[in-house]
DNA sequence: CCCGTAGAAATTCCATGTATAATTGATTTC
DNA sequence: GAAATCAATTATACATGGAATTTCTACGGG
């Protein structure tokens, strides 16, 4: 018994070391805590974590295929990291394959899912008027990955999910932006709406404007930021 | 000298042996010769080709990021692999993307860019006459992933690149189909002068037809199959 | 003072050993 | 004969050792 209790990692359940190390790694990248162009020292992060090298090396590899780090061999990873440009990308990319996410989920709602996507816009709607803005961000973050998962397309799930992983950190700042949050779930409500008619072409729609509203809620956030930072970055 | 000359993997230059493991297995995986369904047993794999386990778990755990295994904790991998409806999803998820990268490709073009870009239809158009099919899909899988590094976003590169690279098989049958190819170069064609125009909005709007075109060429092309093979699959 | 170079330290990379969990198969029991 | 149990085998998961490569540092020549 007793696995591991030694550094760092004390998590979860059944998952692997590599998977801990990996997830681990990963939030620091997204967060922002392991910055851009730092690089990743097996020996240094296994001591700091309380295992060996071997989970750090996979998770480290794993990093590389989601383009968190760059991998150059013999000499090391470096962290690529999520920079603006990045941020602005995928809000862009997500205005035109979310859309068809929501397009697909449509064509594929049954009675049983109405009901479940239906109580998450209930949910949050709730959590809204409770000022909940945890439960707020994680209903956003559900509402939004259950389309994913009612589009039936691995492909197109998986795809979003990255995107949607990369942007976290953003997603719950803007819950804080005065009346983003009203708005983003009114808009919710359409695309529900429109999913549970089976109207695809109506569900696309009004998720593209959407994601669209939040890439404008973005820019004004992000020159906030840089106002507040004094132009730097 | 002589890093590694036993097993199957003599391959190439200084990539690290994980990495070519790595490739290896994505090969295998995507020409279908490792079918979906089987599971990856990392002893055998590694008396295969002749290195140790480690580099093929790395590559596992690679694998399972580009989801193309997955990987049950304790248990091991199965191969996933791209199935007919994975095929269908990559081309309508690309006419609702790689458009996206032409019009960002419009928008950034230079004059150096224009000529490289020029080059390869020219060449792909001068293999077309000399009839090479080999130098025929090199060309046109290099038009494409030359947009895609035009396009200057990391992330949608790398999102096209993975999408690209899935379908790479049934681009290459699809040449050999009549009359494809001639009206695939066609189109390249208007995607290319669209793009050297800077036109953004008409780039866009070719790049997804063009796609639509090859992805009712993938449905022709996948009905033979089934036909061919008697309704199987 | 700068540059090049040799040796030492650090780091990645791969191999292998060991523990733990899953699977198989034989044996027993009802 | 079928189901259950437990030992033996197999496979994964993690740790660790050692070789190869890169990076750092000190030294000597120009």
């Amino acid at each position: 018994m007793a696995k591991q209790e030694a550094g760092g990692i004390t998590a979860g359940a059944g998952d692997s070391l590599s998977n801990r190390v990996f997830e681990q790694l990963e939030e620091g990248i997204l967060d922002g805590s392991i910055q851009p162009g730092e690089n990743l020292n097996e020996l240094k992060l296994s001591l700091e974590m309380g295992v060996s090298r071997t989970p750090v090396r996979e998770a480290i590899r794993m990093l590389e295929q989601k383009n968190l780090v760059r991998l150059v061999p013999n000499k090391g990873a470096v962290v690529l990291g999520v920079d603006r440009k990045d941020l602005l990308d995928v809000y862009a990319i997500r205005t035109y394959i979310e859309g068809l996410a929501s397009r697909w989920a449509a064509e594929r709602i049954t009675d049983e899912k109405r009901g479940k996507l239906r109580e998450i816009v209930d949910l949050q709607e709730f959590y809204y008027i409770k000022s909940y803005e945890e439960q707020i961000s994680e209903m956003d973050s559900r509402f939004h990955e259950t389309i994913f998962s009612y589009c039936e397309s691995r492909r197109l799930e998986h795809m979003l999910r990255d995107l949607h992983h990369m942007i976290q950190r953003y997603r719950k700042q803007s819950i804080a932006e005065a009346g983003r949050t009203e708005k983003a779930i009114a808009e919710h409500r359409l695309i529900l709406e429109a999913i549970c008619a089976g109207d695809g072409d109506e569900a696309e729609r009004q998720t593209v404007g959407h994601i669209n509203n939040a890439r404008e809620n973005l820019i004004v956030l992000l020159e906030k930021e840089s106002s507040a930072n004094g132009e730097r970055e």
